[in-house]
DNA sequence: CAGTGAGCGAGCTTCCGCTTGACTT
C-alpha cells in the first residue's frame, strides 16, 4: 500500500474511496485523536499553557490501527476538514503517527537502523467531487500550524474556564455541577429571559376597528381598517374610557377614503440550510428536538441522502445549483427560474464553512419518491422533504406581492374632529418560491420566523374621495406582551447570533443544561430552576467579563475571589456592618465579622403590608425551592408566613 | 414556608468540539 489518506468520517471516508481507487487507502480517524485528559486540567500554566495531551480510552483502539497501516504506506495524506479542527486533527495525527518513524533515529518495530522515510502531505478541499479530490491531491501542503494554535488556544482556554470554575460551584453550591464559556452563556440568556418575564408589568391599550363598506354597492365592497390619528396626529388610545369616547364620535362621522397607496412588494427565498436554521426551522415546523433532528438527519447522511448535517455555510456546489435549476425548469415552470443561479453568503464571522450548505444529495429524488425507501420513518421523510423544499426555494424566482394602503377619513358630526384610520392589504402577484416552501405551524410572538406571513385581507377596489358607510365599530382590549421563554429554536438562534457553540454542539448544550437542572422544559419552553438562577448569579457576580456576550480571549484574567457587597445595613449583634455573601440559595446578608460573630438574615424584599399577628412588617421571600412567599420581618419570633400579600395596609394609613 | 459563610481532608464530580459504535435496558 502506497497511500494512505486520513479525514474524520467513515461516510467521508467510503466516498472518497470510490474516487480514489486501489492505489489509496482512505480511513478514518472517528474525529478528534488527542485531547487533554478527563482527569486533571492537563495544562501547564507555569510553563506557558503547555498542553497535555492523551489518546482517550475509546481512541485508542483506532488509532493503534492508523498506527498499524502506515507501516506500510509511502505518503500519509491527512485530508480532513478544512478548518481550525480539522486542521488541528490532521497535526495530532501526524505526529502520532509521523512520529513514530522517529522513535530513537528507528523504525520502532524493526529497530532498524535505516529511518523510514514517508511523505506528509495536507489536502484539503469543499465538496467531495472527483474534480475538487484531484485538484487537492495536485496541491497538496503543510499543516498551518496558526490554524493548529488557534485551536489548542481555544481548547486550552475551554479547559481553564470549565475546570477552575467547576470546583468552585461544587463548593459553594452543589457538588458535580458546571460551568463553561459555552453553557454558562445559555443559562445566563435563559435566567435574564425569566427575569425580565418577572419584572415586566403588562400596559392596557385598546384598538378601534371599523368595518366599512362603499356607498356604492359592489361585489366585494366590505373591508376593516384600524383607527390610527386623531387630527393628524398617532393615537394610543390607553383604557376603555378613551375608546368609549373615541367608538361614540365615530358612531356618527362620516366616512370617505382620503389616500390610496400601492406599492409592489418582493420576498426572496430563505438561504439553505446550515445545521443552525435546520434545527430551528425542524423544531418550528415540525416540532421535533434538536437532537432528534440531528439523530435523523444523520440516518439521512449516511443513506447518502443528504450532504453533512454538521455545517455553518451556506455555499451549493455548481452541480446542485445545476441540477436545482433544471428540476425548477422541468418540472415547476420556466417562470418559476430567475435569470441567474442565486448564491448566499454566509453573514456570521465565526463561520467555519468547511462543508456545503445542507441540500438533497440527489435534487431530483423528491420526498414522494423517498416514501418508497425502506428504513425510514415518517420523520425522516419530513425533515428530507423540508431539506428538499427548502433548497429548491432558495433557487426559485422571487414573489411579487400588490401592497395596498387605504387611508380613511372619519370627520364627526361636529365636523371638529377628524380621524384617519388605515386598511392594509396585499395580494400575491406572482408567488414565485412560495408555491413550494408555504409558511406553517406555530409562530409565537417576539420571535421572527423566517417569512413573516401575515393572513391580510384583499381589499376592494377603491379610490380617493370615494364615501364609505360605517357597518361595525369593533373596540378591543389588549395588553402589552414581553418577550416570550426561550425555546430550543430561539435559544439556538440565539447563541449562533452571539458566535457562541458549534453546528456539533447546539443540540448537545441545550442537554448540558437540561442534564444539571439549571433549566426545565415544559410546553417546549425554558424555564430557569432556582438552581439555575443561583448559578448563573454566582458567575455573573464573581466573573462578570468571562461571561460578558462580548467576551474575548484578552479579557480572560479570572478573580477567583468570591465577590462580597458591602451594604449599609448593621449586625443586631455585635454591631459590625453587613454584607452580601452568595451561598446554596442564592445571596443573603451575612456579618462582615464572620467567623467571630454567625449573624445572618435573609436578603428580602420589603412589601407594602403589616403581619396581621404582630404588626411587623412584611418581606417577600423565598422557599428553598425558590417560590416565593409573604413572612413576617420579625421571623422566628413571629411565625407568620403567606403564600399571597396579607391585607391590611400600612399602620398609620388605616 | 425560614438554609447558607472559612479551612482542613480522602476521593469523586467538571470544559468544548470532533466523530461513531459499544455498552445495557
Amino acid at each position: 500500500m502506497q497511500n494512505l489518506v486520513i479525514v474524520e468520517s467513515p461516510t467521508k471516508s467510503k466516498t472518497l474511496q470510490k474516487f480514489l481507487g486501489s492505489n489509496y487507502r482512505v480511513e478514518a480517524s472517528m474525529g478528534h485523536v488527542r485531547d487533554l485528559p478527563k482527569s486533571d486540567i492537563g495544562v501547564d500554566v507555569e510553563k506557558s499553557f503547555e498542553p497535555k495531551y492523551i489518546i482517550p480510552k475509546d481512541k485508542q483502539k483506532r488509532v493503534n490501527e492508523l498506527k498499524k497501516l502506515a507501516v506500510s504506506a509511502k505518503t500519509l495524506w491527512l485530508a480532513t476538514d478544512p478548518d481550525r479542527e480539522g486542521e488541528a486533527i490532521a497535526w495530532h495525527l501526524k505526529e502520532l503517527i509521523g512520529s513514530r518513524f522517529m522513535v530513537h533515529g528507528k523504525d520502532k518495530k524493526t529497530m532498524s537502523n535505516e529511518l523510514r522515510t514517508m511523505n506528509i502531505h495536507r489536502v484539503i478541499f469543499h465538496e467531495i467531487t472527483p474534480e475538487a479530490i484531484k485538484e487537492a491531491f495536485k496541491d497538496p501542503r503543510d499543516i498551518d500550524l496558526r490554524l493548529v494554535d488557534a485551536q489548542q488556544a481555544r481548547r486550552i482556554l475551554d479547559r481553564l474556564v470549565g475546570y477552575k470554575l467547576s470546583p468552585l460551584l461544587w463548593k459553594k453550591v452543589k457538588s458535580g455541577l458546571s460551568a463553561g464559556r459555552v453553557q454558562s452563556v445559555a443559562l445566563r440568556l435563559i435566567v435574564e429571559r425569566e427575569k425580565e418575564i418577572t419584572a415586566f408589568k403588562p400596559e392596557e391599550y385598546w384598538s378601534v376597528t371599523v368595518e366599512l363598506e362603499l356607498r356604492i354597492k359592489n361585489e366585494n365592497e366590505k373591508f376593516s381598517a384600524t383607527l390610527v390619528e386623531l387630527n393628524g396626529k398617532k393615537l394610543a388610545i390607553k383604557n376603555k374610557e378613551e375608546a368609549d369616547g373615541h367608538v361614540k364620535a365615530l358612531e356618527k362621522a362620516d366616512y370617505r377614503v382620503e389616500k390610496v397607496t400601492q406599492k409592489e412588494m418582493r420576498k426572496y427565498p430563505a438561504p439553505p440550510f446550515t445545521t443552525s436554521t435546520l434545527q430551528q426551522t425542524a423544531a418550528n415546523r415540525l416540532g421535533l428536538s434538536a437532537k432528534k433532528t440531528m439523530m435523523l438527519a444523520q440516518h439521512l447522511y449516511e443513506h447518502g441522502l443528504i450532504t453533512y448535517m454538521r455545517t455553518d455555510s451556506l455555499n451549493l456546489s455548481a452541480q446542485a445549483i445545476t441540477a436545482a435549476r433544471s428540476y425548477i425548469e422541468q418540472n415547476i415552470g420556466k417562470a418559476y427560474l430567475p435569470t441567474t443561479a442565486r448564491a448566499y453568503k454566509t453573514k456570521s464571522k465565526v463561520a467555519q464553512e468547511a462543508h456545503e450548505a445542507i441540500r438533497p444529495s440527489n435534487i431530483s429524488l423528491t420526498a414522494e419518491k423517498l416514501k418508497t425507501l425502506e428504513g425510514l420513518s415518517r420523520d425522516h421523510v419530513r425533515l428530507y422533504e423540508l431539506v428538499w423544499k427548502r433548497m429548491m426555494a432558495c433557487q426559485m424566482s422571487e414573489a411579487v406581492l400588490d401592497h395596498t394602503s387605504v387611508d380613511v377619513e372619519a370627520l364627526t358630526a361636529s365636523k371638529a374632529v377628524s380621524y384617519t384610520l388605515r386598511a392594509t392589504g396585499s395580494v400575491i402577484k406572482f408567488e414565485g418560491w412560495l408555491k413550494l416552501y408555504k409558511v406553517s405551524g406555530i409562530k409565537y410572538k417576539g420571535e421572527e420566523s423566517e417569512e413573516d406571513e401575515k393572513g391580510e385581507q384583499a381589499l376592494p377596489k377603491v379610490s380617493e374621495g370615494q364615501l364609505l358607510d360605517l357597518l361595525k365599530l369593533l373596540p378591543e382590549q389588549h395588553f402589552t406582551e414581553g418577550s416570550p421563554r426561550y425555546n430550543e429554536a430561539s435559544l439556538i438562534k440565539k447563541l449562533e447570533e452571539l458566535g457562541i457553540g458549534r453546528p456539533s454542539t447546539y443540540a448537545t448544550i441545550l442537554s448540558t443544561i437540561l442534564d444539571r437542572f439549571y433549566v426545565e422544559k415544559k410546553e417546549k419552553r425554558f424555564f430557569s430552576t432556582p438552581l439555575g438562577v443561583a448559578v448563573a448569579e454566582f458567575l455573573v457576580a464573581n466573573f462578570p467579563d468571562l461571561f460578558d456576550y462580548e467576551f474575548t480571549v484578552e479579557k480572560k484574567a479570572a478573580r477567583v475571589k468570591i465577590a462580597t457587597e458591602e451594604t449599609d445595613k448593621i449586625c443586631p449583634d455585635c454591631g459590625k456592618p453587613l454584607i452580601i455573601r452568595f451561598g446554596k440559595f442564592g445571596k443573603f446578608l451575612a456579618c462582615s465579622g464572620f467567623p467571630d460573630c454567625k449573624h445572618t438574615e435573609g436578603l428580602e424584599e420589603k412589601v407594602d403590608a403589616i403581619c396581621p399577628d404582630c404588626g411587623g412588617d412584611i418581606v417577600m421571600r423565598k422557599t428553598r425551592k425558590g417560590r416565593p412567599f409573604y413572612g413576617c420581618k420579625n421571623w422566628p419570633t413571629c411565625k407568620f408566613a403567606s403564600w399571597t400579600k396579607p391585607k391590611g395596609a400600612k399602620a398609620g394609613v388605616s
